[in-house]
DNA sequence: GCAAGAAACGCAACGTTATAACCTTGTGTG
DNA sequence: CACACAAGGTTATAACGTTGCGTTTCTTGC
């Protein structure tokens, strides 16, 4: 399977003046790399630039089937998914969920937490960010006292362009 | 494997006057199927009861293993997805899509999205709801002009047992 | 430069989660 | 009875993810 072609994201954050283009997100997460002493191999870079130029929320084994044509030679499940969990822990890359799949992140530098609309129709996922669900979430949690790690927050449904196209 | 033993699940929702054993939320089941002109047949009847003694998300594979035990006649994975398929239908069963992992919910008579909060440490998890999320949600995704169908609302960290019994 | 250790990668096998395709059974209706 | 239909059984396989271990590559201190 190849990756579909190249479809530059949509930043939905309206104070965002970042360039999404995948030369200048995996820019972006060469130098986060060397600030932070992480290395971003040959490999871990290819994945990411992947997951940039697809577009929409991929697996892991169609990441390895796009390495497979990209490098002549083959790699396994563990390396890709190796690759991916760098690519997480270093925010560049978010899983999600519902669906098996992953995503790069627009916004690696910022420390937030990603919120997911991801089209049935056409699976295009656009992130985009909204502090007060955060807020909200922090203080549902703080009543059950519980100590929150990470937010999954997905949400699916029919795109803009989708329902245009086919306004069922 | 067996199921762990039952345990009530707590319901989040400070205006719940419900009872939440096991019987009682099976019982509703059956008198809304009823209404709905639904079936709950003998394996979903006994898929639900799994899933309220188990007061934790449980796998696919372990209800089948908790099947072949009260059961004696084995079932492969198919009957059980298509009983959780159909549970899932009449909204007495969710996903927890981080966990591969299956819940009851606590009142499937009104609708409402659900929001989680998994514990990482004892795998318990907490059904819970707010009003204020889903509104928050409504207003990005109508900014967006993408029509909703589904929210996944998880959150994943350490609840308050948890924290009380081991403070790290 | 070079040895020692750590980090990354390759590989084979395996485990877990979910679905496809097809068949059987039971039940209600004309 | 013939038929339609919903539910469940059976077999196989697809899709997703991990373990364990050996090899390569990179870094680091001397």
């Amino acid at each position: 399977m190849t990756l579909p072609s190249t479809r530059p994201r949509p930043c939905t954050d309206p104070d965002c003046r970042g360039q999404h283009a995948p030369a200048e997100r995996v820019a972006l997460a060469m130098s986060l790399c060397a600030a932070r002493g992480a290395q971003l191999t040959t490999l871990r870079r290819q994945v990411l630039e992947l997951l940039w130029e697809s577009g929409r929320p991929t697996g892991a084994y169609a990441l390895i089937e796009a390495l497979k044509l990209r490098n002549s030679r083959p790699v396994g499940p563990p390396t890709v998914y190796r690759a991916l969990e760098f690519l997480m822990s270093q925010r560049f890359v978010l899983k999600i969920e519902s669906r098996n799949a992953y995503v790069p992140c627009a916004h690696p530098e910022r420390h937030h937490d990603c919120l997911f609309f991801i089209c049935s129709s056409c699976g295009v996922s656009a992130e985009s960010e909204d502090p007060r669900v955060e807020q909200l979430l922090a203080e549902d949690a703080a009543v059950l006292g519980f100590r929150v790690t990470r937010r999954v927050v997905e949400v699916e449904g029919t795109c803009g362009s989708c329902i245009a196209a086919d306004p069922a």
